[in-house]
This record gives structure tokens, sequence and C-alpha cells, in this order.
DNA sequence: CAAATCAATGATAACGTTATCAATTAATCA
DNA sequence: TGATTAATTGATAACGTTATCATTGATTTG
């Protein structure tokens, strides 16, 4: 078993002094070395078979080339696009990217963010976990969120703007001449809810109607996307069972509205001739159901892209940085769940 | 801005040596120290506010911690599950995780194998782009692959015992009474699907039957979910309307199942009364779908899990080391889109 | 109680790179 | 040409940890 060769080896077989040799084989472009010098130095080194030991430099230089995207869970079907977005970026920039899942558990989320420190990675990406997540443990780490809420004002963060895309949603479905439409929304650990009822009434008093009587499904939003989904088929059954049926719902994301989608079809309600349905996020499971479902669309790789250029630039220049916040509009999708009442 | 503590001002701080201070800081717990100094030392560490640097542990123990996951696309249903089965395993061992995407992309791929050469990986695990993935770059780095192909048998891999399943699914449908099954695959840049012609015609030989005559459905399975979906419904569109209806399909993944389904849907084909459909996978669009779709299932966690525990084994011994093979069982998933003709 | 053994601590050399400054060589100009 | 400046190259010191060996202190044993 022979030993890595270094670049003393290298400096060695080519005659040169190891100065220079580094100088040829590091990073770095802009330092003077003669043409032919380099060209000593690349052959001596091809030949004897030389590898840059990146652990020496990240050492020396004390940057580990690295950055963190902290999530609550990758098989969340919101997240991998996202993902994807950052790393592109990432990569093209010459980090690498560690994904760290805290199954929402802000506990885990913690530990997450003192190993980042630990581990020396040159920034983060972070989508909270809960509200009240604690970024005090982050000392010395740039992070930027992926949030639009403004909880986190004194924070970069990147995210959609929500409340115009829930405003999309409603537009569309009076468009179509839906009247009395219905909410369905998830209570979850990251946001209070109770915004979308401001817009929701809102929106009914800006069009002259009053809101309808029972015009909320509320359920749970969990941890795991089958679990979220099958107490949103729950809450959809009650209410159903319970209420006059409106023509058109509005799903504050995705998962809610293919489980009312799903419901609707097995109680032989036809969608959309009987009912609309609209969803948000854009995920893949509303591109196959049946009928496919509508939805207001956030770009989420376009999320990561943004995110992970503005940590790249706050990595480059910490100093005098001013805090930047990006909302990224929504899109509508039509698509077959939601037609004229 | 003051610099960082090392142990040197630990020793200083507590007037032990470096060496004393180091044995007591340093992860590994199988070194003698006195209870009293241990203390002295934490006490001290804690006072100065030490936090022990990785970058230079890892450049001297020549690891980095880290491991790579190597795969198509995470955008895809199919991984995310997998990669958090293999980065809980990982966490729980102290790595960190890498994951790389490469598009489906062999020359992506084998830059990601230089990349993981050159920044020291400890290990990875890989889902080869296509069959004639070159290897060869990676010397030194173990790994694992995921795969279920008898194409490598030279290496260590995990998968699905794909053919059983697939056995498994006809003979759900068989005992559900269809006689007239027809076949929706997909071909890929992975594997060569005729195998799957080979599993057909012996199940149907075995029952004492013969293959029903135009019993295929083919169509290219591309780099993108939503491009394979399209696909697979384009070729659903045209089967139906130049064959007589089969009761039952088999598609060789959920994707394709759900494009089935909804085509069937959308031409008011009753699934499944009028015909069952089954998928393999067990992704969780098919959980949403209406009527849901019945699948063999994948145990993706489990299957993260393993390949990450061969792989820990591997790099701990890699002395006499011989090359695993594994392959977990599928599990029929039955839902409503399967039921007696 | 001295000798031998064992446990605990100390001194110091690596690891391979980058960065600083000194030394050399090449290029420019009067 | 000789002096001055610019462009290359060389020598060497870090970076903070772990590992090796020597040394000291504590404990046991004949």
């Amino acid at each position: 078993m022979n030993k890595r060769k270094t670049i003393i080896d290298v400096a060695k077989e080519c005659g040169l002094s190891q100065a220079t040799v580094a100088r040829v084989l590091n990073g770095q472009q802009d330092i003077q070395v003669k043409e032919k010098t380099r060209k000593r130095v690349m052959s001596a080194a091809q030949k004897i078979g030389y590898r840059r030991n990146t652990l020496a430099a990240n050492f020396r230089l004390q940057q580990s080339n690295t950055i963190a995207i902290s999530i609550p869970d990758i098989t969340n079907p919101f997240f991998p696009e996202l993902i994807k977005g950052i790393q592109e970026k990432m990569r093209d920039e010459g980090y690498s990217v560690i994904q760290l899942n805290n199954e929402w558990n802000p506990s885990i989320e913690k530990d997450h963010f003192q190993y980042m420190v630990q581990t020396c990675v040159d920034g983060a990406i972070i989508s909270p976990s809960h509200s009240g997540t604690d970024f005090s443990t982050l000392e010395g780490v740039p992070f930027v969120l992926l949030t639009n809420s403004d909880l986190y004002s004194e924070y970069d963060s990147v995210g959609n703007n929500s409340k115009a895309g829930m405003r999309i949603a409603l537009e569309h479905l009076y468009s179509l001449g839906h009247r009395k439409i219905a909410l369905l929304v998830g209570g979850s650990m990251r946001s209070d809810p109770s915004w979308r009822y401001d817009i929701f009434s809102e929106f009914y008093r800006e069009k002259g109607l009053t809101v309808p009587a029972n015009f909320l499904v509320s359920c749970d939003y969990n941890v795991d996307s089958t679990l979220s989904f099958l107490q949103a088929r729950k809450s959809m059954e009650i209410f159903l069972s319970e209420n006059p049926m409106p023509t058109a719902f509005f799903a504050s994301n995705d998962i809610l509205g293919l489980a009312a989608l799903q419901v609707a079809n097995e109680h032989g309600i036809k969608v959309p001739d009987q009912l609309s349905i609209i969803g948000m996020d854009g995920i893949f499971s509303g591109e196959v159901s049946y009928p496919a479902l509508s939805t207001v669309k956030k770009n989420r790789s376009e999320i990561g892209g943004i995110s992970a250029q503005i940590l790249l630039d706050k990595i480059k220049k910490p100093k005098d940085w001013s805090t930047k916040k990006v909302l990224l509009p929504c899109k509508l999708i039509e698509r077959g769940s939601t037609g004229p009442v």
C-alpha cells in the first residue's frame, strides 16, 4: 500500500519548490506562474498521480465548502424540488450540500443547528420546523430562511406570496361563478392559519357578498403526508354529512385538496360539474389524480435557487449586509378539478 | 473579533498539558484520565467556550465523516424515502450525508464520482444512472449499489426482489379471476425490461394459460416523472383505441399505473369494476388517486437503512470483505383499483 | 521498604495544505 | 550597459488536532 502523493512529492518529481507547485495546483488562478513551469508541474502531478487533499485544504482555509439545508421532512412532496433548486445552484459554485431532516421536531432541529456549527458549514438554508424556532445556536453561521411569514422580520428569507396566491385561487373560483366557497385548511406548528380566514372574508367583502355559514373545514396538518391526507379525508367526511354542499372548495395545500377530491369521488359527487376543488403548492400527485387537481403553484425550484443565491452573496460579503426578503408570486394552474358552477 | 479557542487555550486555562486536554475532549472514551482531571478540563473548556475544530480533526484523521448518496433525481417520488432511510442510519453513527443528483446523465454521474474521491468521502451509496455505469473512478472509496439487477454481480448491492414482486401482483390479479392481463412497462436506461415479458409468459405457462394477444403497452420511461406520466398516458390512449380491453393491467411502476388509471377514468371505464389496475413501488400519489392504486410496495426506507448498514460495516472492516447482495421482498398493498372480474 | 508494575500525564512530532516574506531571475528604462 | 523595477520562484511558518513515546506519580508485591 503506497502512500498518497502530496505536493511535496510533485515538487521532488519536477524539481521545483513546494511553493510553486502549490501555486499551480491550488484552486485560485489569480497567481503568477510561468506557462512552462505550470506545464512542468501539471505533467509531474499527472505522472505520479497526485490528488489534492481536500481535507488538508479545508483545514488550512478553515472552510468546509459545504452548506446545510435544514427542513422538516424530505418525504413531504413539497421539499424535493426545493432542494434540487438549491443543489443545482450550489454545485455550480463548488459547494456541497448536506441535507438534514428534523421530522418537525424542534429538539432535533436544534441538534442540527449545533451540528452545523461544529462541522463548520459555510452557511445554511432553513425551513423552520415551527414558529418558535430559535436561531441563536447558529451564531457565526450565515443563513437564509425559507418562509413567507412575517414572524421572522429580522432574518433574510425567501418564500411565496401565499396571501396573493390564495386570492388568485379565490378569484379563479369566483370568475367561474362560484359564490359558495368552503375553506379546507390544516393547522400546523409552523404558522397560525387564521390569516386565511382574514383573506377569505376580505375577499367576500370586496365582492359585496356575505361570508357563507359553515364555510370552514379544518383539520390537523400532520408530520406525515399520508397522515395529513387521512386526517383531511376524515374532516371532509364529517363536513359533508353535516352541511349543505358548497359549490367549491379552496384547500390550503394540494394534499388537503386531493383528500377532498377523493372523498367527493367516493360519494359520487362529480368534480368539477357538481363541485370544484382547487389546491395550493403544485405537487406531482395533483397531476395524476382524477380529475387532475387545479392548483396555485409555488415554484419551489425557483425558491431554492434564489435562497441559494442570497446565501452565497451573504457568505461572500458578510459586511454591511442588509436583510433581504423575497416573496415570489404563485401561479394559477387550471386543471380538471375546477369548472363553472 | 477574538479568535476561536483551541485545546491549547484550554490547557493554559486549567494548567494541564495539551495532551491530556485532548484526551478528555476527543471523541473516543477508551482512554485513561482521572475523573478529577476530566472535570477540570471540562469546566475550563466550558468557561472559555471551547469548541472542537472538526476541520482540524478531520484533516488529522484523514476522514471526513461524510458519505455520499448518488441518485438520478431527488424529485422522482421513488427516492426521498430511500434517502431518509439512509440519513437516519448514518446520523445515528455520526456521519453526515451529501446527496448528489445526476439527472440520469452518466457524465454528471462521473463528475460526482470524481468529486467523491476529491472530497474524501468515507463511502458512497449509489443508484446507478444507467446500466453501463463505470465505477473505476471510485477507486479507494467503499460503496454499495442500490439495484436488484444481476449486472453488478461483483459489487455489494441492496434492492427489492422485483421479479418476485411482479409475480405477487400477477398472482393477486389471477386470484381475483383475471385471465386477460395486459402489461404496461416503461423502457429505461437502467435496465432492459425484457425480463418482465419472461416472468409474464412463465406465469401464464404455469397457470396452463396461453399468453393473450396484444398484451403489451410499452412507453418511454423518462427522466422526469411528469413526462413519464404523459408518455404513459399517450401509450394507453393508443392501446385502448386499437385493442380489445383486457380485464386488468399490471404496470411496472406506480407512475405508469396512475396514468392508466387516469385515462381509464376519463374514458368512463369503471375501475375496478370493469378494469383492475395494479402498480409497483408504493409512492404517495398512489394513495391519493381515485380509486387508490393497488400496488406492490418496495420498502424504500428499509432499503436505505440496510444499504447504510452494509456500507458502515464495509468502512469499518474493509479487510477480507466478501460482497454482500441483499434482495428484499415486496409487499402487496390492496387498494381500490383492483377487484374481481 | 525497595523494587517492580501499572496508571496517568507531559512533551512533541506529525498530517498537507496555504500564505508570507525573502530571494532570485527576467524585463524595462535611462 | 548598469540600475531599477517587475515577475517568478523558494524557504518556511503556520493551522489545531491526534498519536507516539517518554516521564512522572500511584499502587502493588516480595
